[in-house]
DNA sequence: TAATATTTATTAAAAACTTTATAAAAAATA
DNA sequence: TATTTTTTATAAAGTTTTTAATAAATATTA
């Protein structure tokens, strides 16, 4: 019961946090449409390929992104379409709320 | 137009990551009902009055809670009765995903 | 096999977190 | 009223975690 709530916790914090951060969620925000390969998430987004692949592995995990291979590529998407509106949400209340 | 969607990014992150924190979590969780003093919400999250200080006022200052002085003490209350829900919405949806 | 895409490993720098110590304000009490 | 206690906030120091950058390794495919 009370464990329950610090469990709650720990998984909320777990993966709100693999979404808190500008370059995730410039990347979710660049797939919001579509999904996009590897190469053009990372012209879009601005940083070495290295450095993006750690952050898709990272939104991969937690399950918030997902992968498909097409021949030579791979190309990510949001897993689920019903995040990214929530966020944005949020974000507006705290503006509004400012 | 560019330049937006990196603002929203950074805008965004640094919301959710003010929230992103176990600790920040159980303290907002346990403002869900009603506001509390310090006090009660240093005995029921557990940890030494200076962190949660510090903890409320990251939490204050980006707009996620309020406080209010009375006499002696400090009460704490959410800022909008809507982030909570949608938070519980993502996490939800993560579970689900699994 | 050559070219491209992705992952892994490593390391230095930056950011976040916790702890400890101190301060300030209000309340209680001697 | 002066002193002590309670409650909360702040500052500084030390620790831990993240992040970015680079290089190296591994796959994939044309």
């Amino acid at each position: 019961m009370e464990k329950k709530i610090n469990d709650n916790a720990e998984n909320l914090a777990r993966c709100l946090k693999a979404m808190a951060h500008p370059l995730r969620l410039k990347i979710i925000l660049f797939l919001e449409s579509k999904e996009k390969s590897v190469g053009e998430i990372e012209s879009s987004v601005g940083s070495s390929q290295s450095n993006i692949s750690q952050h898709l592995g990272i939104m991969r995990d937690k399950n918030i992104l997902v992968s498909r291979k097409e021949g030579n590529q791979i190309f990510y998407s949001l897993k689920d379409d019903r995040i990214l509106p929530r966020l944005k949400e949020i974000c507006q209340i705290l503006i509004q709320n400012r």
